[in-house]
Parts: structure tokens; sequence; C-alpha cells
DNA sequence: ATTGACGGCTAATGATTATTAGCCTATAAT
DNA sequence: ATTATAGGCTAATAATCATTAGCCGTCAAT
């Protein structure tokens, strides 16, 4: 029971590090603690150990998305009087979302294992732009109501996902976050000041 | 002689999309229109392929930056009168190296080989991050004299780098880039007067 | 007690693949 | 003219790998 999850976890594990095919079955098995032909009891092959992956990280992002406070209607509903608490708590999202992608073991292997599979099929490069490249960037961007905005938000936690990786401390990477959401919130709040000026 | 360097941009491409572990030398010399065996009279092997590709790279990449015109000493050596004109000269520069690694093909293969392959040794990862992690981050860092803004600058260009990849219209990502570099520009001065007003 | 399924193992198989051996042609140099 | 080299080819080799066949122990349910 507890041998078939494993497989995936080591699984995710090994495909990030190494690519789907520079992977052996083998490789997999003995992260587990058994030999390849075993693994033949647990799943169809090394592509359905693959699709398996794919649909546990299927359940699990719901999982995390139940427990985080999605805000679905901020901008749109109350652009004056609650647009502050409203990026706050948008922010607030981001970072969880941040530390979900970095600090999570599966989500951070699987978000690795989709950057080195992206080129190899159109429905690996959806996959990966849905969870972390032009999707969240277009979710933002809905949120905002600017894509120009979204970039500005988005772009830099981007780029901190690799930083985060390599890092050897990983708190202070954690902290560069915190300080861009701030000071993206800033700069946002000066331009909204801005555009209200401007519409007088 | 053709031969030899064809062996590398045909390579690197392959690499690129399918990982260097998923890549055949068969694959490699189909690309090239000649058999297998034929690539041992120009490489060593398949390794030594890989390993020219990355010479190939440092060679194109030192040609290139001769010539882009790098502002080496611009905010340390004049912060206050000739700040403007150097991030000018700057942020020129960025957009110069964004389109050399999109429009590039054998640098906009390159990189996404290096994404693809950051994660299979500490060689790879160090050259990852040296061509376009946390190295371009850090040369923004010091120019700016800010990690901060330095953020705000490189993420969201790094993000538009797989934007433009899965893109249909390049030019609209074009134009992306340079509203988000009009835009950081606008908040960095912003940030620069509020901090001269501070000091007074 | 028996049975049957679950989950492990070893051994075998067939395909794929990097690399080598050895051959042939064209062309440039002596 | 001859010769040597560069660069192509086919055929062979040895290794690696995914997958299958078939065996065995454990343990829960009958």
């Amino acid at each position: 029971m507890d041998t078939k999850q494993k497989i995936l976890t080591e699984a995710v594990k090994l495909f990030a590090q190494e690519g789907y095919e520079a992977v052996t079955v083998e490789m997999i098995a003995a992260a587990v603690g058994i030999k390849a032909p075993s693994l033949y009891k647990h799943y169809k092959g090394k592509q359905d150990i693959f699709a398996s992956v794919l649909k546990e990280m299927e359940r699990r992002d719901a999982e995390n998305a139940a427990n985080c406070a999605v805000p679905e209607e901020t901008i749109e509903a109350a652009p004056e009087t609650y647009a502050d608490v409203s990026i706050d708590a948008f922010l607030e999202f981001c970072k969880q979302m941040f530390r979900y992608w970095t600090e999570d073991d599966f989500a951070a292997a699987f978000r690795r294992m989709l950057t080195v599979e992206q080129y190899r099929s159109g429905e690996r490069n959806a996959l990966y732009h849905q969870y972390l490249g032009a999707g969240p960037l277009q979710y933002t961007a809905d949120v905002l109501g600017s894509k120009a905005q979204a970039l500005a938000l988005y772009g830099p936690m981007y780029l901190l996902y690799g930083v985060y990786d390599q890092a050897e401390d990983k708190a202070a990477v954690i902290a560069l976050l915190e300080a861009h959401l701030r000071s993206w919130q800033a700069q946002y709040n000066e331009e909204i000041d801005r555009e209200t000026k401007e519409a007088e």
C-alpha cells in the first residue's frame, strides 16, 4: 500500500533531477527499496508511473487550493474601497503559492520535472505553462486587471523559484520574496494614485 | 568543414527539445544528413559533442558581448548627473540581451538546453545560473546597486523567455518586454526621487 | 487447514544504442 | 601519376534497459 505511493514520490524526484528518459526503472526501484520487476506489480510500466505522477499532482494541487483562500472577485467587485485589503489578501495568496512550490517536496520536484520536460511535447508544454508559466501570469493579470502589473508581480516570483532551488540559505530567499511583494505593492499603490488623479 | 559546425547546431536543437539522454547519435546524424558512424569522424562521441556545444556557446557569447556596448561603470561612476542616460543605456543592453537569447537560433536552443539539463549535475547548474539565472540577476544588482531593483527588472525578463518560446506572436512579446522596461524605469525614477528627498 | 491474492524475487528476452572496424570515393598535395 | 587524407558508408559488437515469465513466502478470509 505504502509502496505504491512511495514509487510516485521517488519517481518524481528522479524525473526532476535526470529527466524522464535518463531515469531507469531500476533507479526508481532502488530508490523505493525494491527490485525493478516488482514495480510492475503496482504500475503497468514507466509511462504509467509518469502519468500517475501527473494525476497525483492534480490531486495534491486541488487539495492545496482548497486550503488556500483563493481571492476570486477581488478587484472587479470592489475596485475602490476594498482594493487595499484585497490586494493584501492576494499577495498573501501569492506567498503561500510560492512556499508551496518550493517547500512542499512533491510540488517542488514536480515543478522541476515539468521544467525539464516542457519542450518534449505540446501536452507537457501546456502543463508547464498551466502550472508555472503563462497560467499564473494570466490569472494574476485577471485579478489585477493589468498585464504589465502581473508581469511585475509574478516575474520576480518566477525567477526566485530557480534562485530558491540552488540557494544555501532558503530563508533568505523567502525574505527576498517578501521584500519584493512589499515593494511591488508600494509601486502598485502609487500607480493607482496616479491614475485616480489623472481621472479627475 | 561545414558538417562539423552543422553537427553542433543540430545537436543543440535536439538537446534542447529532448534532453541529452533522450537524444540518440542517430537522431543528430539524421538531422545533419549523414549516418551515425560518420559523426565520429568529427567528434569523439556524444559527450564530446555536448562539450563542444558548451565551447561554441562560450565563443558566441564572447562575440556577442563584444558587439553590445556593455555599460561597466554606470551608476558607481556617476550616480547623480548621468544616472538617467546610464540607465537608458543599461535598459537598451537588457533589451539586446533578451533579443539575443530569444531570436538567435543557437542561443535560444542553448538556453532551452541548459534549462532542461540544469539539475543533472552541479556543473550544469552552475552554467545555467551563470548564463540565465542568478548570474544576470547579480550583475544587474551590481549595476543598479540594489538587489530588489534587480529582481524587479530581471524577473519579468526571465519569465518572458518562457512566454516568448511558446508565443505565436513573437512581436507582441517584444512589445511586452519594452513596456516592462519603460514601466520599470518610471518606478525606478520615483524611488530615486523619494530617496533623494529623504536624504534632505 | 486451505486457499488465493498480494507483493516480493531471479532469470530471460528483445529492442535500442553508443561505439568500433573496416571499406570506399574524391580530392588535394607531392 | 600516385598517394594520402578527409569524410562518407555498412556491418558488427557490447552494453543497457524495459518488460515478461514464473517462482516463493505471507497473511487474511473462508
